[in-house]
DNA sequence: TATATAATTTAGGCATGCCTAATTCAACGT
DNA sequence: ACGTTGAATTAGGCATGCCTAAATTATATA
């Protein structure tokens, strides 16, 4: 049995679900059919078929009618693409993009971008929150970005 | 008859149809089937179904077998999401990501993203761009990529 | 313990896009 | 003019995911 490595092709909407059922199983270990259809915005009916797949791909376990719950190879996707999401938000906070919507772009994001861009996304981030103190350049980035006006040539 | 404007929800396939056929008339004027097969590596025959339905929605001019083009419509979404192409190239590129896959990256990318995440981008690229010389923090950060240590705490 | 209710699943559809195979047609050379 | 040929279209399928409606089942309450 090969291990599904983080960066195997997998689906966005199959990232989306076992993320969502990592999510909601934090508390008690184990999540429902109507819990993950109201975190991903989809009718129970679409979830239950999903989960059948999931299930037969060995990232789930799912006791029909009862619980769900992930296999330590589904976690092992969750978390990946977890920490993908929390990189990419926070660069574009960064960036000054409003936390909601770099959240929302983040979701997408998180399922398609090459593991080389996801690298030097996180040495950025990482760069920046190592820096001794709030960097010059993003003050000035910042401040570029209400005027206009680049502070290092507005002689 | 209501213009349809850049951030149009349009599917990414869609987008991907009109920026072909954008590059591909450069040229000519037009296009063809099998141009535009090759270029996105699909069949044919697909694009022939794509192109029925380019033109029901106005974004084409499609004599059948014969040529391919672009409506005033079709154009401006082209020209938008080349745009935000090229700004997500130059971007990546800034933070070292190897050009061909920054490439591939804002092609998906291009068709994703919310308005205001493109803004920063772009107003980032500009920034960067406009400072009088290479800035000291980005040689700072491909230092950092190669050794892991923050230059400002080498100490 | 029986039943009402709420959660879940199944069945049957739809949209998007892609494919192969078979057919149709434009255009070139003779 | 006409046949050949390569380009394009149509027909019929498939996969992914989503939906509604109808049927099931678990569970909480009486």
């Amino acid at each position: 049995m090969i291990s599904k490595s983080c960066d195997m092709k997998l689906s966005r909407r199959t990232e989306d679900y076992l993320e969502a059922i990592y999510h909601l199983s934090e508390s008690r270990g184990y999540t429902r059919v109507k819990e993950i259809a109201e975190h991903l915005g989809v009718k129970p009916a679409s979830v239950s078929e999903m989960l059948s797949k999931l299930s037969n791909k060995g990232f789930i376990v799912y006791e029909k009618r009862l619980f769900v719950s992930l296999t330590a190879e589904g976690r092992k996707v969750a978390e990946c693409v977890r920490e993908r999401r929390e990189t990419l938000v926070k660069f574009f906070v960064m960036l000054g993009v409003p936390r909601k919507i770099a959240e929302e772009d983040a979701c997408i994001m998180e399922h398609v971008l090459h593991k080389e861009t996801m690298t030097q996304l996180r040495k950025f981030v990482k760069f920046v929150e190592d820096s001794p103190a709030d960097p010059m350049w993003l003050s000035h980035f910042r401040e570029y970005c209400e005027s206009g006006v680049h502070p290092c040539i507005k002689s």
